[in-house]
DNA sequence: CGTTGACTTGACCGTCTTCAAGTTTAGTGG
DNA sequence: CCACTAAACTTGAAGACGGTCAAGTCAACG
């Protein structure tokens, strides 16, 4: 039975989707879920430091995170690296190159990902058959848009330590709603501060010397390859910011 | 005939919209100029200088531009200011609002401009029946992130000669595409130094100084309220940055 | 002809970068 | 378990880039 291996392969069937889990995202009505587990046609694991879609090129396929996370990021000719954002659970990867035709950015692995495999093609036939869903493919894109509007208030106007409070404190917010890392517990991420560093538009040096004066603040900690945060309201209120409730939000 | 004279209150009906004109935006096939049509309410027109919309607010409208420009910003609380993007013809303006129920950024006004206006109310029906529309709308969101991910490289990585080199090729490529200027001629941009040093992450000191060593080399000038651009290709190089050709663009 | 907003300029200072070492940690094979 | 290696993190010193302060000039407008 071919067509029966093929499903077993796959660590998910979208009726035990991970992400359906979790109370941050919303619930599909049964033709919905119907729907979307025919759009689905794979799954792909990647490791660490691996990377899923590449600047200039064309896939045939779209994603949806649903385990691990991951960085978004665009490179100068001379190798300058400016990370734009971070995918995790639940985020669609890959919607630009869809849409215009080619990847105008690149998306690296922080952590083993599994992602959510769909055919660019047929998103065409998800706006005809399911206007909702549709609808919800564009909220993920305009609330995209909102936190690279927010980056770019950091980076382009905020000091090196409310850039870096900023950061860990929407890094924080953003993986407990996704289901990335517990609710309950401490925040604690696994990044380089080289990472950070390009994130931030800063230097690795000038980075390090940033995340100290966190940590002296009791603010955060930095440990073992990673960032624990200690004080997630410390951090917003230093960078003069206040994280938005987190209501149900779509996802494919 | 009141509704003989609400009509003749508008200067453009869609069948004479000033952006179907243009080469570089797409046709409407008569279902969707008649949906389209019916789905304008009106127009909206502001002086140079007037907030067009503003952070934190819930507006009923969502709005094409049609002629002139402006810029999206956002506040820091002690008031730094970061230009995010410009507003140009055949942009959509307030889709954020829609979707994410709230504004998360202000729009203001860098000339007389005409927007028509939409009710967000209904952009749930323009997905239901017009699913092409649906996926022009997406396809706007979606470019709108791919700019945001160049100028967060820009502002992050780039040195301000750069910066303002690349914003200033940008403009002007953006500001030929869309017909705010004429095609042929050498383009000129009315705009503020202050406005670039907002949009650069820089102080207004260092942008004058850094616009005046690019007038030096020839690639622009400044005069008269505004930038003129000597040498596009020139500042192109000089960020590193190669533009995109122009195919025919959806809108609203 | 005085006021206002935009642009200029110079001097000084601070943040952040670069360079050039370190040290610590995690992973690997003996 | 230990030695070896590579990657990540740390630290200090010197200097560049860009910010701040404080005066300007200039053009447009009433």
């Amino acid at each position: 039975m071919p067509s029966e291996s093929a499903r077993s392969t796959r660590k998910y069937p979208c009726e035990r989707c991970p992400l359906h889990r979790r109370k941050s995202f919303r619930d599909f009505s049964d033709g919905e879920l119907a729907f979307v587990s025919a759009f689905k046609r794979g799954e792909l694991s990647v490791d660490k430091g691996a990377t899923v879609l590449s600047e200039g090129t064309k896939t045939p396929h779209l994603y949806t995170v649903l385990e691990g996370w991951g960085f978004r990021y665009k490179l100068l000719p001379d190798g300058r690296r400016q990370i734009v954002n971070y995918v995790m659970p639940g985020d669609l990867v890959g919607l630009q190159g869809t849409l215009l035709d080619e990847m105008h950015h690149s998306v690296e692995a922080l952590s083993p990902m599994l992602l959510c495999v769909f055919e660019r093609d047929r998103l065409m036939t998800l706006y005809r058959e399911h206007p909702e869903l549709a609808y919800d493919v564009t909220w993920l894109a305009s609330r995209e848009e909102c936190v690279l509007d927010d980056n770019l208030l950091s980076v382009g106007r905020r000091s090196a330590v409310e850039r870096l409070a900023y950061l860990v404190a929407f890094l924080a917010g953003r993986a407990k709603a996704s289901g990335l890392i517990p609710e309950k517990a401490r925040p604690a991420m696994a990044i380089t501060q080289q990472h950070v560093a390009d994130t931030l538009g800063l230097s690795l040096v000038h980075t390090n010397k940033t995340v100290r004066k966190l940590a002296e603040r009791k603010l955060l900690r930095w440990r073992g390859g990673g960032c624990e945060v200690l004080d997630e309201e410390g951090l917003a209120a230093l960078a003069g910011w206040e994280k938005d409730e987190a209501r149900p939000r779509p996802f494919l």
